[in-house]
DNA sequence: TGGCCTAATTG
RNA sequence: AGACAAUUAGGCCA
């Protein structure tokens, strides 16, 4: 599979970009990997091309530009990119065939969480460090990959959450009816960096590879104008670090498989599951063990535990709790999280009109669905749907405001005259309105149905 | 069928 | 508001 694409980048390497390179045709394979020589052309011009011509990189790179500039690479616009790398590509490669490229400090931002109250810190690699880890992402996941394990499913192609959450369903189904659910703290900020070289080293033979990714382990941070160093921690942000967390975590995951855990694991989030609370307890300490001392990371003890799954969430999920069937539902802060994205979407102090207001919500109703449809639950999405829709009601019903206008719409959706009138005329507050025949027929399921509003459940 | 864009979720 | 990867849904174009 990796082969096909190779070829497509070979082939598609475009005039100018040729011409940077004429006399280093033969080399393509400029730096190796282990067990598979010269078959990897990893930074030659013609991938370096691709990845410039990958549209998805694109608005990424022109967000860059038109909020901060591009650091290191300044004053440059979308369009004179591919420009400015056909211009320095040249001695960009000769850099990083010597092995002594340099990437440029990261810049670090601090964005709030969306449910608690802390802040994450990300470091964003400049335009040009984002290209090159792209790069080096790609070729590496590429013969990487397969070697990870099989309950990985985090960061990896073809391998969803939904995958995950299925294998979890399977053991509970399998009658392993306890979890251990181990969180890491701060994982991305904790990785040794000479435990991931050397783990990478027995993979790479090409000093020069690992010199980069040493070089981007060690980057600087720009901190309000001056730059630090840096001894521990995967800048979170760039194009790399998903891929080097599972290449640490890829330890735990053998380790596991040696010993004959049914377990599966997304990102730092790692669910054990096991048949008693006993022997799940006696899991959790031997791993945490494991994970302190050989791994060098921190387990979270307020948000591991050992527990029966209804009780946990998973990748947005849970299960039920009732009969020993284990169904898939969405789990409770998900939900939480969804209804306040609801209110505030349908919230009436946001100036824009009806029309677009359904249009928005609609939006992230088909989005949160496509997710979570997985769930099993058909009550949950029913209750939802009916929240929503009363919600929509009497927003609607608060925008009409005086008798007049409520009487005239309500005939105008097809209610019968006098209905219209006592609906209108009754001072009961609009949720309780909402329930009543007369809104009921002129805002009718199907109303909303010919809006375009999606429903969770079909 | 393939390409491009928008949106949502997970970590 | 803004980084990344994967996955889905929807749209557009040939």
């Amino acid at each position: 599979m990796s082969n096909s694409k190779r070829q497509i980048t070979s082939q598609g390497a475009s005039p100018a970009f040729e011409q940077v390179k004429p006399g280093s045709n033969a080399g393509t394979a400029d730096l190796l990997i282990a067990g598979q020589p010269s078959q990897s052309p990893m930074f030659d011009a013609a991938l370096m091309e691709e990845i410039c011509q990958r549209s998805n990189l694109l608005p990424a790179l022109k967000r860059v530009m038109q909020n901060q500039g591009a650091p290191g690479v300044d004053g440059m616009t979308v369009e004179e990119l591919p420009n400015y790398l056909k211009a320095h590509w040249l001695d960009i490669k000769e850099r990083l065939l010597h092995g002594v490229y340099r990437p440029q400090p990261v810049r670090k931002v601090a964005i709030p969480k969306l449910n608690g109250m802390g802040v994450r810190q990300l470091c964003i690699p400049t335009v040009l460090d984002r290209l090159i880890q792209q790069a080096t992402l790609q070729v590496l996941q590429a013969k990487w990959d397969r070697s990870f394990s099989e309950h990985s499913y985090g960061f990896r192609p073809r391998r969803s959450a939904h995958q995950a959450v299925a294998q979890a369903q399977s053991y509970l189904k399998a009658g392993y009816e306890w979890v251990v659910d181990l969180d890491l703290e701060k994982f991305f900020d904790r990785v040794n960096h000479d435990r991931l070289l050397s783990v990478l080293a027995q993979r790479i033979s090409d000093a020069r590879v690992l010199q980069l990714i040493r070089a981007y382990l060690k980057a600087g941070v720009l901190e309000n104008g001056l730059v630090s160093p840096r001894h521990e921690g995967a800048a979170q942000g760039g194009p790399l670090s998903p891929f080097l967390s599972n290449v640490v975590l890829d330890e735990l995951d053998k380790e596991l498989e040696r010993r004959g855990h049914q377990f599966v694991r997304y990102g730092d989030d790692c669910n054990i599951y096991v048949c008693s609370q006993r022997a799940g307890e006696r899991v959790m300490a031997s791993i945490s063990r494991f994970i302190t001392h050989r791994l060098k990371l921190k387990i979270n003890q307020s948000k591991s535990a050992v527990a029966r799954p209804h009780e946990r969430k998973f990748l947005g999920f849970s299960f039920t709790a009732s009969g020993g069937l284990h169904r898939r539902k969405v789990a409770n802060e998900a939900i939480r999280r969804f209804k306040q994205r609801v209110r505030q979407l349908t919230r009436r102090t946001r100036s824009v009109n009806w029309q677009e207001r359904i249009a928005e919500l609609s939006q992230y109703l088909r989005g949160w669905k496509a997710y979570f449809e997985f769930a099993e639950t058909i009550r949950q999405f029913k209750d939802l749907d009916s929240w929503i829709r009363r919600r929509l009601r009497c927003a609607l019903w608060k925008q009409w405001k005086t008798y007049r206008r409520r009487k005239r719409e309500l005939i105008a959706l097809g209610v019968p005259p006098l209905l219209a009138h006592t609906t209108a005329w009754s001072n009961k507050g609009p949720w309780r309105i909402c329930h009543t025949p007369g809104v009921q027929l002129a805002l009718s399921n199907d109303y909303f149905n010919r809006q375009g509003l999606p429903k969770l459940n079909d």
